[in-house]
DNA sequence: CCGATGAAACATGTTTGACAGGTGGCCATG
DNA sequence: CATGGCCACCTGTCAAACATGTTTCATCGG
């Protein structure tokens, strides 16, 4: 009705317009990890609002990553964290907006550009990293939880070779929501020949990406999802929704 | 230092551990799209909290896009929505945690699988609508602002024909952030050599996916990202960051 | 002069109570 | 039976207050 006193707050809840404001504020006064943005209480004043609908936006946005609000500490602009991402791809998978399935149809492409982008931007270092992942992968029958682990930590290492943080936390954020269910179906089903070739097949993938070989890599990474993977699927024992 | 007195509530805020209730009910009664939650008030009789913090909560679930809460309403299971994940992408991009590059790095390899699976899961009138949409793109010159969104249509039909939500969401999502530098992009530097290349591109993306011929289909998306995109990412023309 | 100590200032965490306004269903009246 | 109004319930917002954790800085002792 009235706009002559509040010029800016108008349409949709105040919490909204804060949390807007506040995106707005980090992009123009261009703002990085770990810089500070204005208290809830100096905000509240700023845009004469209520302490609580201030802290409700702050609450929203340390709840998607974006800020780190502790108590006692000021506010702090926070690293971008896979594990938002994991929550998001979780909820869809919990209400059956998503299934196991189509996650795994995305983090094969993906899985594979990685190791080809790995082959190419990978440093000395990474690829190290990458062989030693490998190698710790021999140490575990796939029955063993700590396998999974290395596994994982196979895959993020070369997930970090590509030099593309948007490929380290949609590779994270893809593999959360599998991850127990993939625990189950491994630690229950496989038999001595799926194993040796699981096996072997990660041995392809290390050799390949060290070796710097883009079209080898890709197709080991490809052949790591379409034939034991898969084959779990198919028969229902990979199951998230 | 007292350890005695509360047993449950301790380590995280009461927010965070609301919100934790409310996801952990979504996934255990199984609740779907557009089913009703619990009203603030009555979580926070059952939680013995005070509403402020259960709005918190809510209205966090409704910035990540979990909860539709409305005056009035009951709050709701919403749809995944691509604009949280687009504003994430956005926001790391707004604090320079990633660039128009390495976004374009990704997108790249989405988009050329998405063509790919097109072909495969697209039914006939999944094919017709990309046609359609292909054919719009001759209606205006690249300059005019109509013929992005054509282009972003033409996109969106492909991603559909899918028939994979994450391959939607994300396509969805890794665009928004880029549009507008886009736009400038072309608007300013598009020679009338490179303008006829790029049509003719996607004329060759419409007629590979309508022929379900996926090697062609993933090379002419391919290099439809390679040719004119990337030349103007290195003229430092689109900068996102 | 320097460093440690303590308190004040400031930050978030949480509660209570209150009121306004929107939505939808129930019920009585026509 | 239809329709109006009414009421119960919901979210939206504010204000004041207290608890607790962190930072800062001045003061005091060495």
């Amino acid at each position: 009705m009235e706009d002559f006193v509040v010029p800016v707050m108008q349409q949709n809840t105040l919490s909204s317009q804060v949390i807007r404001f506040l995106l707005g504020l980090i992009s123009e006064k261009r703002l990085k990890v770990g810089d500070v943005v204005p208290s809830e209480v100096k905000v509240s004043e700023m845009l004469q609002v209520s302490r609580g609908i201030v802290r409700e936006s702050y609450r929203a946005l340390a709840t998607v990553g974006v800020l780190s609000v502790q108590s006692g500490k000021r506010p702090r602009i926070r690293e971008m964290d896979p594990t938002v991402l994991a929550q998001f791809f979780a909820y869809a998978a919990a209400t059956s907006q998503i299934n196991a399935q189509q996650i795994f149809e995305l983090r094969r492409v993906i899985e594979m550009q990685a190791a080809v982008l790995a082959t190419k931007n990978g440093t000395d270092e990474d690829l190290m990293r990458i062989r030693e992942a490998g190698k710790r992968l021999h140490d575990y029958p796939i029955s063993h939880p700590e396998w999974i682990a290395c596994d994982y930590a196979l895959h993020i290492a070369i997930a970090d070779a590509v030099h593309n943080p948007l490929f380290q936390i949609i590779i994270r954020a893809l593999r959360a929501p599998l991850e127990e269910s993939m625990r189950e179906g491994i630690e229950s089903q496989v038999s001595i020949h799926t194993e040796i070739h699981i096996v072997a097949l990660h041995d392809q993938i290390v050799e390949a990406i060290c070796n710097r070989d883009a079209v080898a890599a890709s197709k080991a990474i490809e052949e790591h999802f379409n034939a034991p993977v898969s084959a779990l699927l198919k028969k229902g024992i990979i199951n998230i929704n």
